[in-house]
DNA sequence: CGGGATACTTACCAAAATGTAGGCACTTCC
DNA sequence: GGAAGTGCCTACATTTTGGTAAGTATCCCG
């Protein structure tokens, strides 16, 4: 399909776009909220009770950023105890699966990195 | 092999070692020295032109947590002109299979990425 | 012999990431 | 009525990350 981009996306080079989002998918919170949504849609504080450690904070940042990077959908009933839930979209979905790929390989192989730490 | 770790190692649990190997992997420039050293060994310098945008302070940090975790390795030849060389070791190659897959999907869609954003 | 390359390290500083604490608006449960 | 749960946001403080500049020792090039 056309695809005539003029410029080939590289992630080595400082100012191409993919760094961009290379980060946003590799942050700290970013990985581990595409992980935890990768079994199924889940709330605010559903979400927040599934990845150990984060703050209410880094929570809503992340997923503002990962919704905005167009790999997470948000959908908020309007209900009185509110009620918002979040799923990831089919590009969001892809990611996940390479996410899980490199932290199910890392969980793994975790005695090969201990062992390495004497 | 044996293999009775008495706990299974999950990304998701904040005490979890595997954490600190995730973030170390997935460092902004852990990451692309990774990428940079899958095509073969580079010496220090050729390294940081590799990697577009990284400080010889970052590159320097980077690579002694990447050796920490014995993802790398490290060659320093005794001449008088500096020369060390850095490679995988054989878990960083597998290592750095996954994180190839992951940059280079993102580089395959960017142009989903850029979509989303008007 | 001055300048540049090599591979770092260290000191210093700015910026970004992240945590803590409190607030809001409203409901349900006790 | 009071406490807890829901899904955030804002202000403030700390921690981590990252950059810049300079120093080190030696050699090659012109």
């Amino acid at each position: 399909m056309n695809a005539e981009p003029g410029f080939a996306p590289n992630v080595l080079a400082a100012e191409c776009p993919s760094r961009q989002v290379l980060k946003h998918l590799t942050s700290q919170w970013g990985v581990l909220v595409l992980l935890a949504l990768q079994e199924g849609t889940l709330r605010f504080s559903a979400l927040r009770r599934r990845v150990g450690g984060v703050s209410e904070r880094m929570l809503a940042q992340t997923l503002q950023v990962l919704e905005g990077d167009g790999l997470i959908r948000r959908t908020a009933h309007q209900v009185v105890p509110p009620h918002v839930d979040y799923a990831l979209t089919p590009l969001g979905q892809e990611a996940a699966l390479r996410v899980a790929a490199l932290t199910g390989w890392i969980e793994e192989n975790l005695p090969a990195f201990l062992g390495t730490r004497t």
